[in-house]
DNA sequence: CGACGTAAGAGAGCACTGCTCTCGCAAACA
DNA sequence: TGTTTGCGAGAGCAGTGCTCTCTTACGTCG
């Protein structure tokens, strides 16, 4: 094999993940803004100049921790779908949703540093874009298997629908394969308002409007299964 | 007049708004975390310690600016429902929306400064929370309108809700005036996927599922306006 | 109209940041 | 065993937010 396994590689990697992990500690203390790599090495009992060692900009650092803070939540959520898997759409897409918001209000700043505003030189490596699927993907297959198990009633109505002028069907058809093409604006519709309503929770703007979120949220997943069929189950 | 109008305060206005119009320009070439108060005074030919004396702190400015972002939308949007007034409730909704996305693509960094990652030391006061109202005024305004000119169809279905439980039903009250409180999520949750829409758009993640946003966010408008009843006019 | 008071800006300085570069040293490899 | 390679130390540069003191100029009011 190549590279892999030097003694050397694996304090390496070792080191690495104590940099991020610290790095994660200062973030859910302070903010990502006030993130510094001195008060890190500070904090590691090194000099600041050895982390460049590990991490050649802080940017860097910041998307390491990005495509970790993915796939945590990715992990988390395929673990919360897994755990339901017989229970049918309606359950999985229950469970799946409250994953996302448990994951969410546990590491608002990690959330932040993913569905907040990018960093300014964000150019998101193909890595991250893969990272980000994992919570759609298990969307995807929730809506995947309800249509599966109930392929009758035709496409609501025969309506055509010009959707291929605005979405990229081949990936969404990877997403969800078996759903009819129709019905990709509302998943992406639901999608979104499961993330706006974390967004504008953890970012105050249901302040004065709302008083019970974690109902609140209960009641908008709600609405969404309706709005996608998946309660006939 | 206890204070207004003496020819230092209104130079003093003068120089603060100056002061304010760098920064936006600044943020609109590099972006908010790029701001630096010393460049905005090397911008202005003064000495950083000078602006020290309109605003105490880096985030007084930007909560400054916060504010005003808030009111031009605000505006933008009041403005562009009141050309349509007299065209019914769909009409206006179309037309709102479409001015809060127009808003938010030409103006992406301050759209980040609202909607996006919050500022440390948030702690929104009073006024900022009542500009950020304005946007939320119009949409309620015209689903007020609607209602108003069909008070028939029953309220949907009369399973009783527990929306009391979760929703502050004075403030919304206050907002959209003559809709039934059942209707109150729907309303919530249309707004929420506007913004969520917006947010996902500027901060790059529908990469890969959308290819033409204008059309797309045109469909997700006609699907909300569907779900808010706001078709038959 | 002239003296006073006040506010604006200049300038130096402090503590902090990200990042670079060079220099030893120790561990891995041949 | 000798050599390469990578890690950490340390000094230093340019930049930041913010504070303090000092001077100057301009409005205000007796």
């Amino acid at each position: 094999m190549s590279k892999t396994a030097n003694s050397r590689t694996i304090a390496r990697d070792a080191q690495t993940e104590a940099i991020k992990d610290v790095a994660r500690r200062l973030i859910a203390e302070k903010s990502v803004s006030g993130l510094s790599l001195r008060e890190i090495s500070r904090e590691m009992g090194l000099v600041s100049s050895a982390l460049y060692r590990y991490f050649a900009t802080r940017d860097d650092l910041l998307t390491a921790l990005i495509l970790d803070a993915y796939n945590d939540l990715g992990q988390a959520v395929e673990r919360a779908d897994a755990r339901v898997a017989r229970a049918g759409a309606s359950a999985r897409w229950r469970a799946s949703a409250r994953a996302i918001r448990r994951w969410a209000t546990n590491n608002p700043h990690e959330y932040a540093l993913i569905y907040g505003t990018p960093i300014p030189g964000y150019a998101a490596p193909t890595e991250t874009i893969e990272a980000a699927a994992r919570v759609a993907r298990v969307l995807g297959a929730i809506l995947s298997e309800s249509r599966k198990v109930e392929a009758k009633d035709a496409p609501k109505n025969s309506k055509r629908s010009d959707v291929g002028r605005y979405l990229e069907l081949d990936s969404l058809a990877a997403i969800m394969p078996g759903v009819a093409p129709e019905e990709y604006l509302k998943a992406l519709m639901a999608w979104t308002t499961i993330f706006g309503f974390l967004t504008f929770e953890l970012f105050g703007q249901y302040v004065g409007s709302a008083k019970n979120l974690n109902l609140m949220f209960d009641r908008v997943v709600d609405e969404l299964a309706v709005s996608l069929n998946l309660e006939a189950t």
